[in-house]
DNA sequence: GCAAAAGTGTTGCCATTACACCCATGA
DNA sequence: TCATGGGTGTAATGGCAACACTTTTGC
């Protein structure tokens, strides 16, 4: 007996990832040099065809992991993309993920390696496919997360100073926030840990280093908090 | 010479929809007795396969339509699952969507000829594979779409009253709003046409009726007010 | 006349916004 | 000493939540 699914088309699948770093008080992504055929030498998001033995989330991971080297990077699933032509050379349907960096943890030389380059978010230039669409559907979803989640310290070392956390968020939002409102929220949800350092890298007084505190976190939302900025 | 795409993996991929309704004040969903093996006879979601001609979106349509007989439904993706179990006949990836309609349009001699039921939102039995974590997912979509957009009309006769529109809301919401401040700010927003009708049904006195004024509701959006209940 | 659902305003509070000046330091 | 970015508090406003009684009408 045949069993149901022998009937049924196959499809190849990709993972398609936006790759957030945050540099120069600006949000980055990461973007490829197409190796191959069709549109080869386009610039493209960095992706990967799913294996039989991972899942969706694993094949991301994967892709992500190829090409920073790092792992248990944050990331999300932003969407499926299936139209019939959206892939001139085959039909494939790509699930897109959007992943977050600290890029100080980036080792620079892989960009040589995969023909890789870093761009600014406001000057994404054109991609192949419906890779910039994926990039508009990723920054709107990284931008819902954020206004409930704190995922942006992911982008950030692991101590950072205030206005460059403010920074951050304006990247992200696309806005410019009041400074001294922006303080007194993020302050008042008391997650961060003051440290008795200062960064002086960009003034000469120096700003103070915080540390995100996850077990203040975890009791900040068992307040019932929300992390809305 | 062989093309890159031909070294890769082919995937059986389904599109699986939630489809809600709202009945006799409840958020309901349309569920189906699974007719083939494996699992033939557990409930499952109403699914289908990807075919080769039809974008994710197009097979979500064309499963809707063949359950219920309608087109132009409100629908939205809700995500790609992909874990490598997860079917556990052969290995499927699956893009679920939730779909809102007009329980009254629905043509009930369908619920015989593909043997499905109705069941309450908040009553849902074990289903097939995944497919209760899809529902949770799309419920959880449904009320941040809800929260931003008016798409609960969807769920609505034409016409019907703000008592109906209420518990609709408190279905979506899983909790119970002020009357009058309900009211208050769906009406503030004047998106509502008051109708000289009353609906007697539910109780002696009556309740207005009212509709969904389109023109209004572009016009309101174009003040850059948003839909927040 | 009574039960059952529809309809209606006001007040207090909290969160958000707007806003301007002093501080510390390296050059 | 001055230029640069870091740091701080208050007042006004508007939106949101809490809250209880009257109206209509079929039975």
């Amino acid at each position: 007996m045949t069993s149901f699914y022998s009937e049924k088309h196959k499809f190849f699948l990709a993972v398609d990832c936006i790759i957030f770093g945050f540099h120069e008080s600006e949000l980055n992504l990461l973007l490829l040099h197409r190796n191959f055929e069709p549109e080869k030498g386009t610039l493209s998001l960095p992706g990967g065809f799913l294996k039989d033995s991972e899942s969706l989330n694993d094949a991301a991971i994967r892709v992500l992991n190829e090409l920073t080297g790092l792992e248990n990077l944050y990331m999300e699933q932003v969407h499926a993309f299936g139209d019939v032509n959206r892939d001139s050379g085959e039909r494939v349907v790509s699930v897109a993920y959007y992943a977050l960096i600290n890029i100080n943890d980036y080792d620079t030389s892989l960009l040589d390696k995969y023909n890789a380059i870093w761009v600014k978010a406001t000057e994404v230039p054109k991609l192949v496919f419906d890779h910039s669409t994926m990039v508009k559907s990723a920054r709107q979803a990284l931008r819902k997360r954020t206004a409930v989640e704190p995922v942006g310290f992911n982008l950030l070392p692991e101590k950072f100073t205030l206005p460059q956390f403010q920074t951050l968020y304006e990247a992200i939002y696309g806005e410019v926030l009041d400074k001294r409102n922006f303080r007194k929220k993020v302050l008042n949800m008391n997650v961060l840990e003051k440290l008795n350092e200062k960064d002086k890298l960009s003034s000469k007084r120096g700003a103070f280093l915080y540390r995100f505190n996850e077990g203040k976190y975890k009791e900040f939302l068992s307040k019932g908090y929300d992390f809305t900025i």
